[in-house]
DNA sequence: GCACAACACGAGGGGTGCCTCACCTTTCGG
DNA sequence: CCGAAAGGTGAGGCACCCCTCGTGTTGTGC
């Protein structure tokens, strides 16, 4: 168990110990071959695949990234950024409604470009992670966003943050099916399901929202954890 | 290939040519143990083990079900049929909203009981499979049971039959998460999804449906033909 | 321009799963 | 009770993927 990890600069110079030249040329190939396998493929692609497309050894992958999980984090802190600076943005807009709206959009067109992004947003990272603390900012504020929307009297009382997790969740499926086939469906499903959100009119729902911990544990085995029937 | 099968008769006698004792009980503790392996762990269960679980040889497997499709089908016919009938008896209901709740509560329940219905549901076969037809039956059925509930006011009018695929992808990925964690949260997901169905509270969509020949690619895709990018 | 640390390489061991086929074993009709 | 046909078997070929590690190569500071 290796103690630290250098923060990692994606691409430029680092300040700890400057890569010699060719690492950090592969390294920069690396990542984008991930970028571009995990894109098309999920973010199960395979590392040999991405190593051949990046012109390099297998070995020099694993020197790398010694874990999946290591690329997996550097290929998303950005569109993981993007996600955090939208719900941030969402947050300040004055129609807390539309706030909801935005980030969901946002939210679902990330996934909807990148079938690597609609896998990592379905999952919780273990908390050692170090984007684990980012993806604890993105609950934080969707938390918020939905309070917010639910006070200002869009959103119906019954809904609660967990519920969200419904529309990832979604999304990650409709678009394994209509990518590259319907690539806008996706937007027909969002719309149906924030006509079921709305305060008017609503329904009594039959379920209590999965608690926390429910949440929690369903998207850590998403993740990877194994739990067999054995 | 082989011109036609006998309809297969799932455990009794058949009427061709009655199969030897032994190959009759070991082609049905191939089915117990797929039907169990499929229920577990999806469609895509190693057949290995599942000749492991019947007590079988690998081989033995494979001359009762030369593909993994014949095996899928008899293990499915059941349940499919369980499925088509709960849409007769739906189309039957006076309230058509009451009817389309019976028939989507059935099927995600179907759904919720068994990952491997919950693959199987998801896709479509070849047009050469012997379920083919029921499935186009289904098909059919929700067709019908779409347009009822919209001509009895009860569905908002811009929502059409290939809007349902939306319910059971959702449903695929919602429970492939919480399946033993939170066993009903597909309910929940599935009322506020039916909230926005309604015809009271619906609100302009911003992307027309699915035509049927990307609903049809979409199921295929999800079914086995890889189309990959290369 | 040298020497050594840092790095790249890729064969190979381990695992899983698909499917086949040559060779036994069992059943069942006569 | 026998023999032929139906059926069962599982090693083995193939493909894929994971990850390691001993060996060879290259960049860099001096």
């Amino acid at each position: 168990m290796p103690p630290e990890r250098a923060p990692a600069a994606t691409t430029a110079s680092a300040p700890a110990r400057p890569l010699r030249r060719d690492a950090q040329r592969n390294r920069d190939s690396l990542l984008a071959a991930a970028r571009a396998m995990f894109a098309e493929h999920g973010m199960q692609a395979s590392l040999e695949q991405v190593a051949k497309r990046a012109g390099v050894a297998i070995g020099t992958l694993y020197k790398h990234f010694p874990a999946r999980l290591d690329l997996v984090q550097e290929v998303f802190a950005g569109k993981l950024a993007i996600w955090v600076a939208t719900a941030e943005q969402a947050l300040s807009m004055d129609d807390a409604w539309e706030g909801l709206c935005l980030f969901l959009e946002t939210m679902c067109e990330l996934q909807a470009r990148d079938r690597g992004f609609n896998d990592f947003a379905s999952i919780r990272l273990p908390e050692t992670a170090c984007l684990a603390g980012q993806q604890t900012r993105i609950h934080d504020l969707g938390v918020r966003i939905v309070e917010r929307a639910r006070e200002q009297g869009g959103l119906r009382p019954d809904l609660v943050p967990e519920d969200l997790a419904f529309i990832i969740w979604s999304h990650s499926r409709i678009i394994e099916a209509t990518d590259g086939i319907a690539p806008h469906a996706w937007r027909r499903h969002l719309y149906l399901m924030l006509d079921g959100f709305r305060a008017e009119r609503a329904h009594p729902l039959p379920e209590p929202p999965l608690t926390p911990e429910q949440l929690y544990r369903a998207m850590l085995r998403l993740g990877g954890a194994d739990n067999s029937t054995d």
